[in-house]
DNA sequence: CTCATTATCTAATCTAAATTAGACTATAAT
DNA sequence: ATTATAGTCTAATTTAGATTAGATAATGAG
């Protein structure tokens, strides 16, 4: 492992020499394994990927599996951040359904066009073995609150329909951006294409119908007939 | 592999003791693959499901990759076969988003409750190298041609929104199911409440709202008064 | 310039499974 | 009973990769 005091470049810990090359192995395995899958992630693919031989990845991992796990965390942890960061980046009055608009439109594009890492964490996730799940499972819970907070408030504001369970909902909705993954590629489809849809898959799928008759929205009781057109937007 | 003419049981050839053999092998491959994904499935594993000793697959299949193989080709096979039945048994004047119902409940029944094939065929679809994977595809695109039908025949009849786009809408819709093999457990909660949220999801999120006020209902051509709301796009 | 360390390489090792060999057992036809 | 063949087992063999060993280079500090 890269000792402290020492020959060392720069003093900075980030930028070192060391730290990017561990970088680089980092990116090529986020590479490779979001491709090949679990299984036919190698070490050499890897190691090919990052411009080394095999054996100096174990100069910065001290195994095939830790390397995997670190890959599948980060990959978790920059989608929490990177939706978090879009949702905290709305106007704090923007209706529930168009968060979860956001968070739709973020996740998405994060893992499909973004993050190798996010892809990896999400398309392996049923593939590691039983103690990478295990601890992997603790952060994915994070992300999940994300969205069972965002479902949460939608179901507070009535805009969530009735009929469906919660947590059922959320997964189905997760599951239909996760598994994105599997089909979508860039050579056949343009992405904007597969995020309108998906936002209006997932907003029509989740919400309360709304009653629009030329009568005028019925403001009854409380914070109903919502609206609320968000910020400029990237719809066609 | 079986001879044919020799000391065999019953000439019948569907139940003779070396069939039933090798189907005891196939479940257990299938119960193997569908738990532990393609990278942790050993046919040491294999093996002690099917109460054998681990050469003998190789009397029945020539190597571990075509026992993993067929067993991925009789999920997806399995699955159309059912999901197709239950949308004949269907009365022929059937709407065709209640078509889209049952193809949603059976789809989600069986590969949750009912086969380990499908569940392996699903989850391991992105996993296996890439010969299989080929092959796999065009069994997939076989079982895709249902819910093509099924959507296009939605569209036709007016049913479904214009504002979505039809292969993203149908990977979509599909990825939601398939990823319930990624959660769903019988012990923490129960299926039907899965599949009713399932099925709410899905029909609310494609079709045309219904305007059931006291007019009837008008699928008027155009999708007015659309909802607006945007989220703010592109954050940075 | 020389040294201490970091970083990386090449050449072994090790190991878990898949696969193969070859013997043994069960069964039905004769 | 005998025997041919199906079906299964135990004991190798093989092999792909992960991991280790042990040099060898690169580099900043003094």
């Amino acid at each position: 492992m890269p000792r402290k005091s020492a020959g060392k470049p720069p003093a900075d810990p980030s930028d070192s020499k060391s730290a990017r090359t561990r970088e680089r192995i980092l990116d090529a395995a986020a590479h490779v394994l979001s491709r090949k899958g679990y299984a036919g992630t190698r070490l050499g693919d890897v190691a090919e990927q990052a411009e080394i031989q095999a054996p100096a990845i174990y100069y910065y991992f001290s195994s095939r599996e830790v390397l995997i796990e670190e890959v599948m965390w980060v990959g978790v942890a920059r989608l929490r951040e990177h939706v978090a960061e879009a949702l905290e980046a709305l106007p704090p009055d923007t209706a529930p359904m168009d968060r979860i608009d956001t968070a739709v439109e973020e996740h998405l594009r994060f893992q499909l066009a973004i993050s190798d890492f996010a892809t990896a964490a999400i398309r392996n996730a049923g593939q590691v073995p039983e103690d990478i799940r295990t601890r992997q499972l603790a952060e994915e819970r994070k992300y999940g609150d994300i969205w069972r907070t965002l479902l949460h408030d939608a179901q507070k504001a009535g805009e969530l329909r009735a009929d469906l369970e919660p947590r059922a909902a959320r997964m189905l909705v997760l599951g239909a951006l996760n598994w994105a993954n599997e089909w979508w590629n860039p050579r056949q489809g343009s992405l904007d294409v597969v995020v309108r849809t998906a936002k209006s898959l997932v907003r029509h799928g989740l919400e309360v119908p709304t009653t629009r008759e030329q009568g005028g929205a019925r403001p009854s009781g409380g914070s109903r007939g919502r609206r609320t057109a968000t910020s400029a937007g990237r719809t066609a």
